[in-house]
DNA sequence: AACGAGTGCAACCGCAGGGCG
DNA sequence: CCGCCCTGCGGTTGCACTCGT
């Protein structure tokens, strides 16, 4: 993909870094005097010396009045959780699920998440391999069936399985048997075979507390969710 | 007080995709 | 259909600040 020739012109002799008071100032002056978009006249408008992408970026990350600060609630938390096992790194569309929050905001908030998350697991891998008894189990390293089980959902396009379906499912099923939604329970994805091996050691208490999890799919299908998104 | 490591987040960059002539 | 332009997204970087030694 080439690039532009505004941008090219745009990359000379522009400021970049920090933006000052007085740059913000002239960026919602400009903002509220001709609305959001059309970014590529913003610069000339504002009179700033900065490139359409970054007053673009400026007032969406930081200048837009909508925009909530402060920390992540833990609901907010957990959402962002569910949502990125569904929909991956699409910050963007997390973030429309988010109100008052941006898309940097989840993406930075997930990247420190996951960093911390990380480092705790490493320290719980060497409490375990601590263990003088350990038996390593082969890992597959073929796709886990809950994943092929999810393509054949997406492949069916049957998407009208709803919550009260998916505890219909468990209540068949609670002993070990793995189904593909069951991966969407877990706090991220790193990496599902581990996961579905530590399954086998929940009890039905945890099984059912992780399902109920799901009460913001309370009143929709998986149709109406992803149609929404 | 000084310094280095760690952390959070603003900002930048490259690219993909859609609209339009 | 093709190429150009614009917009928006996601990955990455860099800097300021905090904290521990």
């Amino acid at each position: 993909m080439q690039h532009s020739s505004s941008d090219v012109v745009e990359s000379s002799s522009l400021r970049k870094g920090a933006w000052t008071k007085f740059e913000d100032e002239l960026l919602k002056d400009c903002i509220q005097r001709y609305g959001v978009g059309k970014w590529h006249l913003v610069p000339q408008r504002a009179g700033l010396k900065r490139c359409r992408k970054s007053c673009r970026m400026r007032w969406l990350n930081y200048l837009n009045p909508n925009i909530k600060r402060g920390e992540f609630s833990e609901d907010e938390v957990d959402l962002m959780v569910k949502l990125h096992n569904l929909l991956g790194n699409r910050w963007s569309l997390i973030a429309g699920r988010l109100p008052g929050r941006t898309s940097n905001d989840v993406k930075n908030y997930w990247n420190t998440y996951m960093r911390s998350k990380k480092e705790k697991n490493k320290m719980k891998e060497k409490i375990e391999t601590m263990k003088p008894h350990e038996v390593i189990k082969p890992q597959p390293r073929t796709f886990s069936k809950p994943m092929l089980e999810l393509n054949k959902f997406i492949a069916s396009n049957d998407h009208s399985c709803s919550k009260v379906n998916m505890n219909e499912e468990l209540g068949a099923t609670s002993s070990g048997t793995c189904n593909w939604w069951k991966t969407l329970l877990f706090d991220d994805n790193e990496d599902h075979n581990n996961h579905l091996c530590e399954m086998d050691f929940w009890d039905d208490q945890e099984l059912n507390s992780r399902i109920n999890s799901f009460d913001f799919l309370e009143s929709q299908t998986w149709s109406d969710f992803l149609a929404q998104i």
